[in-house]
DNA sequence: CAAAAATTCTAATCCAGATTAAAATAATGC
DNA sequence: GCATTATTTTAATCTGGATTAGAATTTTTG
């Protein structure tokens, strides 16, 4: 079958047009990339992209579910492998890390949730939401196992995924830079969870 | 003198716009926040905001001074009040957020730094990199004096800031959710510093 | 290789939203 | 109250970049 080639194709070239304005987003800012400057990462046409999204508003939307997805992963990952709650944590924000850090990346910063239109700013709040929750209910685990100290669940979900959010802003690649975040964060994050 | 009052009116116009500005961009992004939405805020039409600022880009780059202002004043503030390193980072996470939360809110987030002119951004990165290096100064006092436990201090700078940065893009000014924000967020974060 | 499908390009259009000019209104000082 | 200055508005322009239509090219299939 033709389709299945292409829709290989299709699938991979879109996903390297995600990435590409991933970073572009990242580092120029939404409204301070066109269309033309994530064309030109993939040395197409700025009318090409138009092949694989309806229009700019759609481009950003699957850059986000796909954030989203990266996140989501990781988190499952990371339970299938934790043993108590804060070993669940530990391995979630390494797994994230390193696939924000690795052949996933670049995650775009959700930074234009707003600007998206309201179908899919719904989607994706949805998606924000969920991640969050998920998270919250780790960190309770952990509470309840006794290998998290007590603490307001909310506040430190909220501290923890700012810290991790952030990073795009920051990291632009340098791969020395990326290990340290994999080595590092994971325990710095955790040291302040860690009940004894 | 008609110049002292009338910049007195000028400047408290002037600042109310630029928060104004700060609340749009952090809840609508950059691109999605039109003058008229920031104008529409402040009961004035579009037009009206050039009185003040040249254009859009100036308005952004003023933002963005301004959130490293009150990011300095709070370090400033709390190198008087804090007795080691650790109380400095301590005392510093809470009058920045105090500083965000109340009075001198909403900051901007700077997330379209890429997109200001290059004289404008050279300018706001150097404020951000000096605000980056002091904290960074401050917590290796803190390592030196025994208050915090010996870390890689670069990342966990970028840990804790990516938090504090973080925070506009959840927090809206519910009052019950900022209490919270001043009580727990400096808890949280020192926690995962204390050497003890 | 030829036909069909997939992908990309060229060359316009099109438009929201930034910007400007000049007029209108409000505040201030004498 | 009148003149001057400060502030805001109305009513246009102006523009970069999104979008579209259709042609050209490349890839796939049989």
């Amino acid at each position: 079958m033709a389709g299945n080639i292409a829709e290989t194709r299709f699938q991979l070239q879109k996903d390297r047009m995600l990435r590409a304005a991933a970073q572009c987003f990242n580092q120029k800012g939404f409204s301070g990339t066109s269309l033309k400057d994530v064309a030109d990462v993939l040395g197409l046409t700025d009318a090409a992209l138009y092949y694989y999204v309806r229009n700019k508003e759609e481009l950003v939307y699957l850059c986000y579910v796909r954030a989203a997805d990266v996140g989501r992963e990781a988190m499952e990952m990371a339970r299938k492998d934790g043993c108590d709650g804060l070993d669940i944590v530990i391995h979630y924000l390494r797994y994230h890390i390193e696939l924000m850090v690795g052949e996933r990346g670049p995650v775009a910063i959700m930074s234009e949730i707003p600007s998206i239109k309201p179908a899919h700013r719904k989607q994706v709040l949805e998606l924000s939401r969920r991640h969050s929750m998920a998270f919250e209910a780790i960190i309770e685990a952990g509470i309840a196992d006794g290998s998290i100290a007590p603490c307001d669940i909310r506040m430190t979900g909220n501290a923890i995924m700012g810290s991790i959010n952030w990073i795009p802003k920051w990291y632009h690649g340098d791969p020395e830079t990326g290990q340290q975040l994999i080595t590092e964060f994971p325990r710095i994050l955790a040291k302040g969870l860690r009940s004894t």
